[in-house]
RNA sequence: GGUUCCGUAGCUCAGCUGGAUAGAGCAACAGCCUUCUAAGCUGUAGGUCGAAGGUUCGAAUCCUUCCGGAAUCACCA
């Protein structure tokens, strides 16, 4: 089915042939839909055509809308205001495209084929010695829909983590649980493991605030007490061990670690994202230095006295950067070549999107210009998914400040939430326990989610966990209620014929129709923009749509027996499209609430 | 100082590949449950789109400058 637009276009740039004998440029034709308080559909504004139809834009307006509607059967009318040509899409056209929509279990979207395209999404990288906070809830949010969305145009897509589980933050649990842990574990504590790693370094950070206090007052300098803090030579010594494959360390980083991999393995769970492969820097973190040893030897990158090696961008107005310290070892953009350079190895990776926050845009600028240096023709693959923070009404979260708001309590309070706002309204009566709680699960999380998703990631946002999450407006919970709500209609419904009845349309009904159609567009909008947002926000457009038509008109006892039945099917189509966006949102619908 | 990003209603956000009178939600006020779910619907009020120039028939949208805010610019990761 051709849509609408592509119709009129063509048919436009054939009248320009006919009227004025001009070959039209595609871009001149600006399409769109006609503002509500006008008549009709689509609008098509001719300002860009006057010049070559050199008659006034009324009269060109006129001319053009003749010609659409002697030509086009889609076309049932026309007006013009002033430079615009207001189109009226026949009702037919509509109910074609219903039907088209409604046998497509598609919607109109793709599915990767055996030649699509890979895309590489990299998302979450933790590191393993606290737990996953709001910060990390934005990022696992986004690389999770963004996957989606990418899946539904059409892509292969590989979920990827890279996890940092190496350096010295790790090293500050190990040494703070082997001083004061007296052997606690998740097990013998009750605790989620990532929190209870979390918790030593946490002690850690105490416990060297007090020694450096205490050498301070025994007349040290500060740079001095920081240095020379027990506890953190301890630290750095654990490294040194850790490097050296010293078998005890080891052990004890393993076994910590597999406790934070537990802890965020749940987490993971609850909040819905997965992955396809878990990358470890510890195994990726010498990757990188052979190629850079390359650019030197190819004359691409510069070698100081010292030994350190250096990539001049002095000549894309950035500065140098070092790659290789004067010892020889590797810095984390290093790294990031190296792990870049082994999965475009790997796969035949089309586009590699990294959900990365926003601090750190100038080293993915660098990455992009260090790989281009070096020679890789697919420097020009990397994306940068930059997201803003997320902050709090009293500023930024600080760790140390205890002003961090943790992933897991979070989801406990949203669905807590849910559930003291179900109650309030006197629903779920009915049902059992665990009916209850799976719903209130599914809304508290679809709030959560959808008021981080529905923001445009470069932005960054506020996050007020007083006032706690909207439940209604422009929401989650909103648009999950709309799905209930045309569940229920179904379920009251019972069976019905599907085929679709020539009816009378009203406005409301053209309304969530051509939404309903845009849907495909929404979708390909959002993988473009890489903005998961735009999919979020079309949601609420389309459920507030919904719900106006829903309280304005019957549905179930609508006048005739043909409008009842395409209103039953206009509703269980919407409902499908909405399951299906919220999917690509990593959002469930209840059947009620 | 360099680079990048943001600035739209009291608050949180849409709208930005230039189009008609800039939209939602929250908060405020006034209505609507004997009819398919009131987590809903309707209405009122609320704006020099940070500022000034420029391009254009037309600018919240594009360009320039300025103002305000954020991030970043380590032999850290």
């Amino acid at each position: 089915m051709q849509r609408i637009e592509e119709l009129l276009t063509s048919t436009i740039i054939r009248a320009a042939q006919e009227l004025w004998q001009t070959e039209l440029n595609e871009s001149v034709i600006q399409i769109q839909k006609t503002r509500k308080e006008f008549n009709g559909d689509l609008t098509l504004v001719v300002f860009p055509l006057v010049r070559i139809a050199k008659k006034s834009p009324e009269e060109t307006a006129a001319m053009l809308g003749k010609f659409l509607d002697e030509n086009l059967e889609e076309i049932s009318g026309f007006n013009v205001i002033k430079g615009f040509l207001n189109l009226t899409i026949a009702a037919s056209y509509w109910l074609k495209q219903i039907g088209a929509i409604d046998e497509d279990d598609r919607y109109g979207l793709t599915t990767a084929g055996e030649d699509a395209p890979t895309v590489m999404v990299e998302y979450s990288s933790p590191n393993t010695n606290k737990p996953l906070h709001l910060g990390h809830v934005r990022n696992n949010l986004l690389g999770f829909s963004i996957s989606k969305i990418l899946e539904a145009n059409g892509n292969k897509v590989i979920k990827v983590n890279l996890v940092n589980d190496r350096g010295i933050h790790i090293c500050k649990s190990m040494i703070a649980w082997q001083l004061f842990g007296n052997g606690e574990t998740p097990e013998s504590s009750g605790k989620k493991g990532d929190q209870l790693v979390g918790e030593y370094y946490v002690k850690f950070d105490q416990e060297y605030k007090k020694q450096v206090a205490e050498l301070i007052a025994e007349g040290k300098e500060t740079k001095e007490a920081e240095a020379a803090a027990p506890i953190m030579a301890g630290a750095r010594e654990m490294l040194l061990k850790w490097e050296a494959d010293d078998p005890e360390v080891r052990k004890l980083w393993e076994r910590m670690n597999g406790w934070v991999y537990d802890g965020f393995d749940k987490t993971y769970n609850r909040m819905g994202v997965s992955f396809d492969k878990i990358y470890y820097e510890s195994e990726t973190y010498k990757l990188g230095r052979q190629l850079v040893l390359k650019g030197v030897k190819k004359g691409f990158l510069e070698r100081e006295a010292d030994g350190s090696v250096w990539a001049d961008l002095t000549d894309k107005k950035l500065d140098r950067k070092l790659l290789l310290r004067s010892d020889g070892t590797s810095v984390y953009m290093t790294q990031d070549v190296g792990t870049a350079h082994q999965r475009f190895s790997e796969y035949p990776i089309e586009q590699h999107i990294y959900v990365v926050g926003n601090e750190q845009n100038y080293h993915f600028q660098v990455l992009a210009l260090v790989l281009e240096k070096l020679g890789f023709d697919w420097h020009d693959k990397l994306y940068h998914l930059s997201y803003g923070m997320v902050e709090l009404p009293e500023g930024k979260m600080k760790s140390r400040e205890g002003t961090v708001v943790d992933a897991d309590e979070l989801m406990d309070e949203m669905i807590a939430t849910a559930r003291q706002m179900s109650d309030e309204l006197g629903k779920l009566g009915e049902y059992s326990e665990e009916e209850k709680q799976n719903i209130y699960r599914q809304i508290g999380l679809g709030a959560l989610k959808y008021f981080i998703l529905k923001v445009d990631p470069k932005k960054n946002m506020l996050f007020d966990p007083k006032e706690s999450i909207d439940f209604n407006g422009n929401t989650g919970p909103f648009i999950q209620y709309t799905y209930a709500r045309i569940r229920s209609v179904l379920r009251t419904a019972g069976e019905y014929d599907s085929g679709i009845p020539g009816v009378v349309l009203n406005d409301k009904e053209i309304d969530v129709i051509r939404l309903v159609h845009g849907f495909p567009a929404i979708v390909k909008e959002a993988a473009r923009e890489h903005n998961p947002a735009v999919v979020a926000n079309y949601m609420y457009d389309l459920a507030k749509e919904f719900n106006q038509f829903y309280h304005d008109h019957s549905i179930l006892n609508a006048d005739d027996a043909n409008t009842r039945l395409f209103r039953i099917h206009l509703s269980a189509i919407v409902g499908r499209i909405i399951e299906k966006g919220m999917e690509l949102l990593g959002i469930e619908v209840p059947e009620r609430m």
